[in-house]
DNA sequence: TAGTCGTGGAC
DNA sequence: TGTCCAAGACT
């Protein structure tokens, strides 16, 4: 049980946690789920708000899927990645047709939800209902890439041997695991960080591969990075923020004012009725989804 | 499987 | 100032 990592790593936590909501033993998993949605390539600080929000104004899985889809959507603000709210709707409407409303406890049902993949069943799972799973996120990738690898960042995409090495480290004991697993979370997020590591302040430096053997530079493939300006994720964006920011339907010339770009600008409006983030009315206005 | 999908803060 | 990055999922 005891890998020599364990103990630390538990202790600092203890030690160094921070304060979330989400994290409160008030929290119901059903709050758990909705931080785990928006906490998805979405930093802490900008969730705090908009998880407040949510879980005043939807305490229950019941509470939102009684709510249009596109209230969901507006409530959603800037977190950026709308179709995670639209999701979010599916699963408590999900939740409510197969779970008489109670967020499902097992990684299988959570799984089947929509936008639950396998890190925010493992996330739901542990963190909700203690289980023992492997929990591998960005932060948990990246930790375990320098402590245990050597390498100061992870492979591109999540492999087999990842998980294995993280089940093989991961504590026996359900809710040891479930500790374990935010605690190595929160060191890649406060210590462990992608871009400055601050090794001075962490626990098991004494045991970390990278740091014993140099902190060697990341020699494989460049890591793309994402321009943005310009592209048709933008503009989405732009036309979403007229209707988020619209008290109801809107005619067509208020989308085209946004972008300049005529052929983009229908695509991307296009995409957004394909992905159900945009409804187009009958009588050629514009709307949020019903 | 690699591309797509928002947004804004940090350095 | 531009690049990088943030508790991924889906196709």
């Amino acid at each position: 049980m005891n890998n020599g990592y364990t103990d630390p790593i538990l202790a600092w936590y203890e030690a160094n946690a921070r304060d979330l909501p989400w994290r409160a033993p008030s929290a119901t998993p059903w709050g758990v789920l909705v931080s785990e949605i928006m906490l998805q390539q979405t930093p802490v600080s900008r969730v705090l708000p908009v998880w407040h929000e949510w879980t005043a104004r939807w305490p229950t899985a019941a509470a939102l899927a009684a709510e249009p889809s596109g209230e969901a959507v507006r409530a959603w603000g800037r977190l950026g990645y709308p179709r995670r709210a639209l999701r979010l709707h599916g699963s408590a409407q999900a939740i409510v047709e197969r779970h008489g409303g109670e967020v499902p406890s097992s990684h299988e049902d959570l799984l089947a939800l929509p936008g639950i993949g396998s890190y925010t069943a493992a996330a739901v799972a542990s963190f909700a209902f203690r289980q023992r799973h492997a929990v591998l996120d960005t932060n948990v990738r990246r930790v375990f890439a320098r402590l245990l690898s050597g390498d100061e960042y992870p492979p591109k995409s999540q492999t087999k041997a990842e998980v294995a090495q993280a089940e093989s480290v991961l504590p026996l004991d359900p809710p040891t695991a479930a500790r374990w697993s935010v605690a190595v979370m929160e060191l890649g997020a406060l210590v462990c960080t992608a871009r400055t590591p601050r090794c001075v302040d962490c626990p098991v430096l004494d045991r970390c591969t990278w740091h014993l053997n140099g902190r060697p530079a990341y020699d494989g493939p460049p890591r793309r990075g994402q321009t943005y300006a310009g592209t048709d994720r933008q503009c989405r964006g732009r036309l979403l923020a007229v209707l988020r920011q619209a008290e109801g339907p809107v005619e067509k010339p208020a989308l085209d004012i946004v972008w300049s770009d005529a052929l983009q600008r229908e695509r991307a409006l296009d995409t957004l009725i394909a992905d159900g983030l945009v409804d187009p009315l009958e009588d050629g206005r514009y709307a949020l989804p019903g």
